[in-house]
RNA sequence: GGGCAGAUGGCGGAAUUGGUAUACGCGCUAGGCUUAGGACCUAGUUCCUUUUAAAGGAUUGCGGGUUCGAGUCCCGCUCUGCCCA
């Protein structure tokens, strides 16, 4: 017998699979077409197991679609533009480009060594300009539709190298590079108007019905959808008003104080005429500073009063107003009403600082005392102390206390949310350029369509010093104005890299249209992508940026697609001992080593068999080591059958040894079982452990089955079943056991197998016995027996006999088919 | 602090609709083959008690509940992970 040579097998069929082309796909109309996708992955030069389990579990649908008779786009390339090639560029003196592209190329060959069916013809590169130019297409037509705007924000700045560090450059709050304090700042950056689309990307959530719900409630709470009410409060002796954004109108007779965020635009000038007016304008800098640092960390709670007071237009009373670190300048206006007695922030606030403290709302059964409290009393109750308003339930009051503020003219209802518009500036090199002019005379002025791209320049240096390396390269700044032809200066920062992964998936289906970015009919055949895989850290930034691209393609009038992801897949970590893999863990296993010392076959189905999908997968050394046994036990026993494959043999049912049925019957329950747990399911680990059970059974009666003609034709069935089965999670060798079982069309280009419907019912069946709930026999009986039968085979049984001595049965519970238990 | 997910043998996991808990794989034990084996084959393997066979009892993080019957449903608690603050 010929050894299981998976190198050789594997590089036999990948080479075939490239030569003919057989994962190319092209729009055709007369077939139902299925658009996998997975996210693409970061060129960072090494493929790593989360990619291989990614792509495996993308790879097992698309061929199994395939086989289904699928017209299947199963598309790959690179989000290829970001940070890290930068980051080689200035330790290694490489450039960017060829930093990415030999790891792209090195990439490249790591997954076709794993066999997965992807249409190579169509791989995009983000880094390319055939790819950024439509970038910066979209960004102009954003711009002109009001959707792309300037304005000035905070950044992370590191006074040492003097350069912006983005979020991930900053370790607790200290420069990556050079470990200095790292500062905040300001400047003008690009922003997207993706709030605009906050409601839709709410409402949208109702048509993702196959998401995974806690994804959905991830980007709920990202987008932090609440309601309630703007009130104004008026300042004491001056003309200035307040405004705060409140949830709980129905406590503001309780508003004993009101808080500015150290950042509000009214913070300093109200303490102008303060004495020491110095030291309080450097308390709120360096408030402004650590609460931006820090962000996310509970800050010890710290304020200063501001000398003034305001009136609360509720209870007419007047109330100081503070200037504290626990409230966000970037939600509702920058200012609350603080409420110490249902507000816990409010109250831990008050209690520091010696501050009145007033109960407006108790429980429904008991009553508050504003002295005793010992903690804010935040649910909906009854209103007390609260004027015309006492007595009312919370709810009801919120919607009469709205009104009258409308009537007075002190408030209105507001619907606010916590998402931000998009920040898309980076001032990086290695990203798409912002196609943007700025001219003394002409102001901001978008590039022309026709002279786009706007090419990254080449020739750049990398010092990691001193500001964005495009701000150096005068022959890129230094440009003319397309409405003057004046001298001006271009755009130097470069776009998130989020901004190329947001619709990528459009240009898959048209990667290589040159006169616009997509082609309406190829997206109108393709999308949307029926199923889009890949890890959940993703779930909120990339997938409300990619659902917040596709309604404004949509209302560019280029596609009619609300939702480009109706199904998303979202997949666990791989982890090693019980911890993410990681370098400095030093628990990092190679793909490349194990497929050279066990084959990429082996690989898919441990990864595939480990878990299922949606869980985190813990490696295991030994456990990989099974499946190579496995699928070595599948090669011994084809080529054990082999002769069976020159034979033509056929068969009659009804004339079957029993062992030749069972075979038969547990082919066709695992023909079911597969077919279900691949395509309805995703859970590949059981389908998996089914054919392993298959193969058991096989394995087990082969000899007998051997013995006869009719069992001859059975056995061989069961082991094309086997092949079949296997072949969407091991690929390559189960082509290569089709073509030696004398097969002539390749195994993927097969049918995927039918079950027969009157093969999955068994004849007989095992009932339970249960005596007061507890297993007490089993009975073999042939399916549809009456109760009456049932019931008197049971209890003829004398162990069923010894657990009744002495007892009467009270009641007995008949399932038929399955179990009958007797209550004494 | 809030939201979400989870906890099943020595390990990864299965149990899809409330009906045999522990499928499948790993590991382990014994035997076979072998000069030998970390290769392969066969048998066994949740735990406890008595043990010749066998029988009985317990068991899905903990404590309650609903039910003829609960890993699965309900209530409370502990722990772990993720997201938000």
């Amino acid at each position: 017998m010929k050894q299981y040579n998976y190198k050789e097998i594997e590089e036999k069929w990948q080479k075939i699979w490239e030569r003919e082309k057989t994962f190319e796909v092209k729009e055709d109309p007369s077939k139902k077409k299925f658009y996998c996708l997975e996210m693409f992955p970061y060129p960072s030069g090494m493929i790593h197991m989360g990619h291989v389990r990614n792509y495996s579990i993308g790879d097992v649908i698309a061929r199994f679609k395939r086989m289904k008779g699928y017209n299947v786009l199963h598309p790959i390339g690179w989000d290829a533009l970001g940070l890290p090639a930068e980051n080689a560029a200035i330790k290694h003196g490489l450039h960017p480009e060829k930093w990415t592209i030999d790891n792209i190329n090195r990439m490249r060959e790591q997954l076709k060594r794993l066999g997965f069916s992807y249409a190579w013809e169509r791989e995009i590169n983000t880094s390319s300009p055939e790819y950024y130019k439509w970038n910066q297409w979209f960004f102009i037509k954003m711009f002109e539709k009001g959707l792309a705007y300037r304005k000035n924000s905070w950044v992370n700045w590191c006074p040492t190298c003097k350069t912006v560090l983005a979020n991930e450059q900053v370790i607790s709050g200290k420069c990556w590079r050079c470990d200095s304090e790292v500062t905040q700042r300001e400047m003008e950056q690009w922003f997207l108007k993706i709030t605009e689309y906050a409601e839709e990307l709410l409402e949208g959530h109702k048509e993702l019905k196959k998401w995974p719900e806690h994804v959905i409630q991830m980007q709920k709470n990202w987008i932090g959808k609440s309601e309630g009410t703007i009130v104004k409060f008026p300042v004491v002796n001056s003309s200035e008003v307040l405004e705060v954004f409140t949830t709980r109108i129905d406590t503001i007779f309780g508003a004993t104080f009101l808080v500015l965020s150290p950042e509000h635009p009214l913070s300093k000038k109200l303490i102008e005429d303060l004495p020491n007016k110095e030291e309080l304008f450097d308390w709120i800098d360096k408030t402004i500073k650590e609460m931006r640092l820090r962000r996310g960390e509970e800050l010890e709670k710290e304020g200063i009063f501001t000398g003034k007071k305001v009136l609360n237009p509720f209870s007419r009373k007047e109330i100081p107003v503070w200037i504290a670190n626990y409230v966000l300048f970037e939600y509702g206006t920058g200012a609350i009403m603080a409420v110490p007695a249902h507000d816990q922030r409010d109250f831990e606030f008050a209690k520091k600082y010696n501050l009145p403290i007033r109960v407006v709302i108790k429980p429904k059964d008991k009553d508050l005392e504003s002295d005793s409290l010992s903690e804010a009393f935040e649910e909906y109750g009854i209103l007390v102390n609260s004027g015309e308003f006492n007595g009312l339930e919370s709810k009801k009051a919120i919607n009469l206390m709205n009104e009258w503020a409308e009537r007075q003219n002190i408030g209105k209802r507001a619907i606010l949310y916590r998402l931000r518009d998009w920040g898309i500036s980076r001032q990086r090199y290695w990203g798409t350029p912002i196609p943007i002019v700025y001219c003394k005379k002409c102001g901001i002025v978008p590039v022309p369509y026709e002279q786009l791209p706007v090419l990254l320049p080449k020739d750049v240096k990398f010092t990691g010093e001193e500001g964005s390396p495009l701000e150096k390269v005068e022959s890129f700044v230094n440009t003319k104005c397309p409405k003057c032809n004046g001298p001006a200066r271009r755009e130097t920062d470069t776009m998130d890299t989020f901004f190329d992964s947001s619709w990528y998936n459009y240009r898959y289906t048209s990667p290589k249209e040159n006169t616009r970015p997509l082609n309406p009919e190829a997206v109108k055949y393709w999308m949307p992508v029926d199923i889009y895989i890949g890890g959940v850290e993703h779930a909120i930034l990339h997938l409300i940026y990619a659902r917040f691209f596709s309604k404004v393609i949509r209302d560019m009038n280029l596609t009619n697609i609300n939702e480009p992801f109706p199904h998303l897949l979202a997949q666990g970590m791989v982890t090693k001992d019980g911890a993410a893999m990681s370098k400095s863990k030093g628990n990092v296993v190679y793909p490349e080593e194990f497929i050279e010392k066990y084959g990429a076959d082996t690989l898919r189905l441990f990864i595939l068999f480990a878990a299922p999908p949606e869980k985190d997968l813990e490696w295991s050394d030994k456990g990989a080591e099974g499946c190579f046994r496995f699928l070595t036990r599948v090669w011994r026993l084809v080529h054990e059958c082999l002769d069976l494959f020159n034979q033509n043999i056929g068969y009659n049912e009804k004339e079957l040894s029993k062992e030749a049925l069972e075979v038969l019957k547990k082919t066709h329950q695992t023909i079911k079982k597969v077919s279900e747990d691949i395509e309805k399911r995703y859970h590949f680990n059981t389908a998996i452990s089914a054919i392993m059970e298959l193969y058991n059974k096989v394995s087990q009666y082969k000899e007998k089955l051997k013995e006869d003609s009719k069992g001859k034709a059975i056995l061989k069935e069961s082991i094309e079943a086997i092949i079949i089965l296997l072949s969407p999670f091991a690929p390559h060798i189960c082509e290569e056991l089709w073509q030696i079982t004398n097969h002539k069309e390749y195994l993927i280009n097969t049918k995927w197998p039918e079950y027969k419907p009157h093969l999955i019912k068994e004849e007989e069946v095992t009932y339970i016995v249960q005596i007061n709930g507890k297993l007490r026999a089993k009975l073999q009986a042939p399916v549809g027996l009456s109760e009456k039968e049932i019931r008197e085979r049971i209890l003829s049984i004398p162990s069923v006999q010894n657990h009744l001595k002495g007892k009467s049965i009270k009641k007995l519970i008949y399932i038929p088919n399955k179990l009958v238990n007797i209550v004494t």
